[in-house]
DNA sequence: TTCACACTCATACTTTCGGGTGAATTGAGT
DNA sequence: ACTCAATTCACCCGAAAGTATGAGTGTGAA
């Protein structure tokens, strides 16, 4: 947003000199004053719709893509970090053996996990787990 | 967006009013050359902002609630209707037997249909099938 | 220190999944 | 009538998932 305000800043003061210059032009080639403001107009819609842009880009990407990891629902139902580590990735659909290849634990660690996981998510299958976790945000 | 554009241009004949009417004050009160470029510049500035925002606004709905259906992938992947069932109700975290009942099948038929499903989709475990199966859109 | 808790792992057992094979039925198209 | 795809179901087997129980370790708080 900073940014924004900075080039906007910019922008104008590259205007006022843009300005000078056509109304140099201006006095010396004789334009019409139509011409000189319809550039204007034309630089100004342009930097506006521009702005405009910058304004809602974020707008679109926090909608899109942006996930807001709700803690609450972690610490009410009591999970832990590395039980949702182990949700992270059975939600991408790997099973229990990778996972544990991937956290470097055994396999009966990552079914204890999970089973915990299950308990505090109330539900019975993996893919119950992955459904509620999306639905209570605990991962994207 | 042909509103956008109908609405542009009776933007821009108001506009043409507006400098009218600035104009006959600019001779008569004897305001500056600035103070009237300057207005043209607010007043072109807002309206790109405003343009700005209207494109985007439609882009930010179409990406966030349409779901619209891959038929191709269904037809190059040669999944049948039931298939496409039976996925649906998995991607609920149904268990076998509770989409057999569902479907009023028996267990081995909705067996046999997942297993061709894993095929086509090229993957191995139910929720891998559900992943793919939401990349391809085959199910929202 | 003691206590609680998260994390780790094991063993044993049950259930669910998934693969492979084979087969009967049906409906649509040739 | 014949073919072909879709649908249905069965049986077997091994792998994966899930349940239950117990237990050792480390950390942070009381």
């Amino acid at each position: 947003m900073k940014k924004t305000i900075f080039l906007y800043g910019l922008a104008l003061a590259l205007l006022v000199l843009i300005m000078r210059m056509i109304e140099y032009r201006f006095l010396v080639r004789d334009l019409t004053l139509e011409f000189y403001v319809g550039t204007v107009a034309v630089f100004f819609t342009a930097l506006g719709i521009w702005v405009g842009l910058r304004l809602t880009r974020k707008q679109v990407v926090v909608i899109n893509s942006e996930f807001h990891f709700n803690e609450k629902e972690q610490s009410q139902r009591g999970i832990s970090k590395r039980e949702l580590e182990v949700l992270a990735l059975m939600a991408q659909g790997l099973a229990n053996q990778e996972i544990a290849d991937k956290l470097f634990v055994s396999l009966n660690t990552v079914k204890t996990h999970s089973s915990n996981l299950f308990t505090k998510l109330e539900v019975s299958r993996r893919t119950q787990a992955i459904q509620k976790a999306k639905e209570l945000s605990l991962i994207p």
